[in-house]
DNA sequence: TATTGTTATACTCTATAACTATA
DNA sequence: TATAGTTATAGAGTATAACAATA
């Protein structure tokens, strides 16, 4: 593992790493509250609407506990934008299914996420790739997986 | 305004950019349950560790409702960590100032996150600058002046 | 009158533990 | 026995509205 390091410039790019999170963080609640959503209803359908799943894996995903997914399911299936379907191959499970509905939220969320696009576009082709290989190395080439598994 | 994007390139930035964001915050709530704090409280508590203020003016930097602020510094003073200071040019300003063990905590909570530093230390000088350079102009050149400001 | 901080209220998120129905 | 989902509970964060003290 590779030492930390404290020059201006490390320091700069972790402050500006910073300002990063806190603006997607506030784009993402303003995005969801223009739903009447909160920013954890936004994400268990933004998730859904990926794939339908069992709760638990919904938890697991969000790195929860599977207790907190009911309350959410429970107010996004009121809203009508989420709905409980049995698993034919498990009469245990659940699977958290997004409607039409949500949907159509979960699609119009995505697109009001411009925050993370829209600066990009100041940037050419050729950095935009410069900045894509470095984020990727900073993350570690499994940085994707980790992401997209359980 | 710049259009956004949607070429291969600029999604997989927006996906890498998301993946450093929930990243970034695993770690401050790790960094902050070590030491029994909440997310919210090490916030505030590292916002008092640069500088004391009143407390509408935590409520401004944090950008939520003044009331919550009263909680939150409760259990900070609950816990010894922040005092509230009366402010000799308005009698209805109360300044909430880190206690010498605040100061302390707030210093280890900045050391515990490692994260934002230590993946830096895969790259070299010169990648780092352009890292550096190329968040400065996605951010825009006033992105450090709003993080600093009210 | 306006502002600062607080209180009261209601809702949501969170973890923990106990419960049920399945496996 | 073990697992999936739920319920019950308690603590914390959040916004709203109303309040006392001060400007």
């Amino acid at each position: 593992m590779a030492t930390p390091r404290t020059d201006p410039v490390t320091l700069e790019v972790v402050e500006l790493i910073g300002t990063v999170v806190a603006r997607y963080y506030e784009e993402y609640e303003r995005a969801a509250a223009a739903h009447s959503l909160t920013g954890a209803q936004a994400r268990v359908l933004g998730l859904l609407s990926m794939e339908p799943m069992p709760m638990r894996k919904v938890a697991n995903k969000l790195r929860c506990e599977p207790s907190n997914i009911t309350g959410i399911v429970d107010r996004l299936e009121a809203r009508g934008l989420v709905e409980r379907r049995p698993d034919p191959s498990d009469r245990r499970v659940k699977l958290a299914a997004p409607t039409k509905e949500g949907i159509g939220t979960a699609r119009q969320l995505r697109e009001a996420l411009g925050f993370a696009r829209e600066p990009l576009a100041e940037l050419s082709d050729a950095e935009r790739t410069v900045l894509r290989d470095l984020l990727r190395r900073m993350l570690g080439a499994n940085a994707a997986l980790e992401r997209s598994q359980p």
